[in-house]
DNA sequence: CATTTTGCTCTACAACGTAGACTTTACGCG
DNA sequence: CGCGTAAAGTCTACGTTGTAGAGCAAAATG
């Protein structure tokens, strides 16, 4: 019979040690496959094989644990505030930050939700990062440090507006899109909605990637003038 | 001694019928006033001065409830789709929201988060007319039915994002606020975040209303010349 | 007056977050 | 090796949550 103290016991049962990493990769995990609420304590403890008391070794609170998978997740957003064409940089960041909002659709309340109750400075350093190296990119290309703040917001505001956006009319297979969108939509009163219910076809076929850089090209041509206009008003 | 059957006894205490309105704007108050999480069915049925359990006559659930606010309140903005001004109605309702949110704060992660889990044509019906109604909006203004819909994510999603932009750094008290913002920036490392501790005197002073009437003049001046030249492509 | 429908209450249960005391494991040092 | 301390993990327990189901009371209907 196999001992279960042997230490070469490398079966994958044998629990491992925890860790954070471990614990919010799990969290991560959890949420991805069965959304927001079914991250509880302890079936986060049952999934890890530990007593769900043993969590709070790794974060303060559930609450602190959420902020943990939202620092994750942004943790998979490179930024190179080194690279000299912010343009290109910005149009990148865009479309990374879109992948990733659609390999995370239920992290995403989190990411827009969570800083709507901690102060800026008190956030998880992870999330804030991406502000500083944006801050750095822009200031880097000529903009003084408060039109890169406001160029900053400007940009992410554009950018979370539109991952709303998608993931509204983000389901998972397109087939049962479109049924539910005309389900959904017959449900809709036709005399009070007749705009809508015309749009159904359109509505069913979204590129949210060609809209996302149609908008980024627009907002990108309106920077670059902005800033134009700066330096030549500052020689 | 007055007798609690007497039917004119209509002071304070003798509970009226409950509705769905009185339910909701009970709840609405309670959010705005202590937060989502301390509408619970207990606590709400408590400022009624009804068992908790009478709520489920007039919403499903308390995700039901939740979606009943964020209809009430959604209802509080006007939108007059007669107006043949359409740039005026559009810059008009930006500020309109705007001030909506900022009434309602704490509903705003709903307004945000909800439609997330609701397919668009299940959502309750308040949440859908804006959406209607704006494109009525775009389309008597010349917009193709499929522009007018491009037309409007963009304008909700520059909306949507300003509004999370602004909430962020929307605190209480302004004294409170920039005592706050310097405690949490100045635990930032000094060495990882230079722009951002450097940014603290203008991060203090946001000025939401001008931003957003700045970023909406952009998308309008965008939108037109779009506009202009579809209608000079179809003559 | 009888009867159905409606509004509301009571009781009960499973699941949740987490405090506090406990046991087990890992590890540094003689 | 062994021993002592600290860290990791567990157990038990409590208060709070959403809501199912049975029942009650009052109003509406015939």
């Amino acid at each position: 019979m196999p001992s279960p103290k042997s230490p070469e016991n490398e079966m994958a049962s044998p629990k491992p040690r925890l860790s954070r990493e471990l614990v919010l990769s799990a969290a991560l995990e959890l949420v991805d496959s069965e959304g927001l609420d079914s991250l509880t304590m302890r079936r986060l403890g049952q999934v890890l094989e530990r007593d769900p008391m043993s969590l709070y070794r790794y974060a303060e609170n559930r609450a602190a644990l959420l902020d943990g998978v939202s620092e994750m997740v942004l943790n998979e957003l490179a930024i190179f505030p080194a690279d000299p064409d912010w343009k290109a940089q910005l149009r990148r960041i865009a479309h990374d930050l879109r992948l990733l909002a659609l390999r995370h659709p239920n992290v995403i309340p989190l990411l827009v939700t969570r800083p709507l109750s901690t102060p800026l400075g008190l956030r998880p350093l992870g999330t804030v990062r991406p502000l500083e190296q944006i801050l750095g990119l822009l200031i880097d290309a000529g903009f003084t440090p408060t039109d890169a703040l406001h160029v900053y917001r400007a940009y992410y505001g554009f950018l979370y507006g539109h991952i709303l956006n998608e993931l509204q009319e983000f389901i998972v297979d397109p087939e049962e899109n479109e049924a539910l969108l005309r389900l959904g939509l017959h449900r809709l009163p036709a005399k009070d909605f007749p705009r809508l219910r015309a749009l159904a076809p359109v509505l069913a076929d979204y590129d949210g990637e060609a809209e996302l850089d149609q908008g980024i090209t627009i907002l990108l041509s309106g920077l670059e003038t902005q800033l134009s206009r700066a330096i030549a008003a500052t020689p």
